[in-house]
DNA sequence: TTGACAAATGACCGATTAGTCATTAGTATA
DNA sequence: TATACTAATGACTAATCGGTCATTTGTCAA
């Protein structure tokens, strides 16, 4: 487990400075000191680390931003937050930000391209349930158009951090963006993506989290689990989905016993999905 | 010429579908139906293809995009018509804009970064040109801010045009997004990109169009041209350089001349800046 | 110390790569 | 037709790739 992550780290590094294709297997071996051998036995394939590597880095920053939408209850602040959590995961991410926001090689690998666009829906929804919470039905169709901003200001503003490393006011940049972001939710009067348009665009057909998958998922992870609380708590939740039991707020709990580990977040972020919290 | 041509043009079908380090100079070949000794004929190396494919495919779109700027004089159109002219190109090239957006394996490859790096900031200062003369002093400092926002607009709903290729209504777009953009414009009170900042972000030093980098560049086009008035066009601006004899009327006009082929918009747009016109 | 097992190694393999070059095909001039 | 020249070929090379596997090393309990 431990030897995993030493590789995805080095190959980030290596991914970061010369591109997927370009860096060879045996170059990441060096990097980690270990034989090429041992490569393969913690990943079958190079594909298969370059996946690995799209899930440990790509769930960490939309659980993050999920957390910081949901959690956030002040009307007032959420947008500056918002932005604000965004822009620290890009300063202290800004390898994996390079790799995966730019070198869209991986575009061209069908799994990945599903992968990352799944990754991207999640935003997307983050984003859309921030805005009806914050503008609830003043915004109607615009919603959509308002999202598409945000993410073009995330996506204009992120070269900043992923290309240079002078030292920014983070503060100051997520209040200029939420107030441009309210700006545009209040004054906008032409729509262009409308909600016949909507469909079409939300690629990946809008999926609830499947019983078996999650159970998977959590089987996984009590095996790679050592620390006791969060160990009892995913034991509990699978047999909370095998055979209902507990109330609401006893699940809500125990999901929230795995959040307070970031090594959890995604756990806790399907978890939740599935019970509906 | 005609080989390079065919040889850019089929490599930017194979780029697009698998990216540039998946592609092997024989797939390119074989789909030129030419040989791999022909292809060294025309580029010395895979490098030197791609570096001539970047000066191919962006100078095009950026030359277009400053037309438009610069040729739109009605204050109520100029970003309609800005919006449109960068949609339609990315619809009419989303092949090339899949590759030269997306793939940033380019960025690891150092004359790229500064080439690819260069063009963006050609787009940089047309927008910036145009917020100067839609606004005038009303921006002030803003207009940088306003210019991040623009980009963000293009990069969020460019997606649109390169990852589907279902109709979309380009007037509605631009019409949309020039409200938004004139929306920003007269309601931002927080900027974020401050006048002392922005020395950083530029980071390709503002330099003017030298007089041998520009001589060079018009040589080289004498000897690739055959048609007539072009090619006379070409050789009196050279002697106009060296030897200046002409009114700004005649230079306009020779410049002119070539602005009408779209193989020539790029000697037309350096030569322009040069004489200041 | 021994034996059993897992972890780790790196020489090795077939496939593929960018790039070369002796050879051939095609064309224009004399 | 003979000559001279360029355009084009594709077999070839040396290097590198992802991936394998027989072997060695390290770590336990007995």
């Amino acid at each position: 487990m431990l030897k995993k992550q030493l590789i995805m780290e080095k190959a980030l590094e290596l991914f970061s400075e010369q591109g997927f294709e370009a860096t060879s297997v045996q170059q990441i071996t060096e990097r980690c000191g270990i034989s090429k051998g041992a490569f393969y036995l913690s990943f079958k394939t190079k594909d298969e680390l370059v996946i690995s590597m799209v899930d440990y880095y790509l769930q960490q920053f939309i659980t993050d931003v999920d957390q910081v939408v949901r959690g956030t209850y002040n009307k007032e602040t959420v947008l500056v937050e918002f932005y604000k959590s965004i822009f620290q995961a890009f300063k202290d991410h800004s390898a994996s930000a390079r790799v995966f926001f730019n070198e869209k090689v991986f575009l061209t690998k069908k799994e990945l391209f599903h992968k990352i666009t799944a990754y991207e829906a999640e935003m997307s929804k983050s984003i859309l349930y921030m805005l009806e919470q914050l503008y609830q039905d003043q915004l109607k169709e615009m919603k959509y158009d308002v999202m598409y901003c945000i993410k073009g200001f995330m996506k204009s503003y992120a070269e900043l951090f992923i290309f240079s490393d002078m030292p920014l006011d983070l503060e100051q940049l997520a209040k200029s963006l939420a107030e441009k972001t309210d700006i545009i939710a209040h004054h906008t009067t032409i729509p262009f993506i409308t909600a016949d348009l909507v469909p079409f665009i939300a690629k990946p057909c809008e999926e609830d989290v499947s019983k078996d998958a999650l159970l998977q998922l959590l089987e996984q992870n009590i095996n790679h689990t050592e620390d006791s609380i969060e160990k009892e708590s995913i034991e509990l939740l699978k047999q909370e989905i095998e055979n209902p039991t507990y109330g609401k707020a006893i699940i809500k709990g125990l999901i929230e016993n795995l959040r307070l580990d970031p090594a959890y977040h995604w756990i806790a972020y399907v978890t939740a999905k599935y019970f509906n919290i």
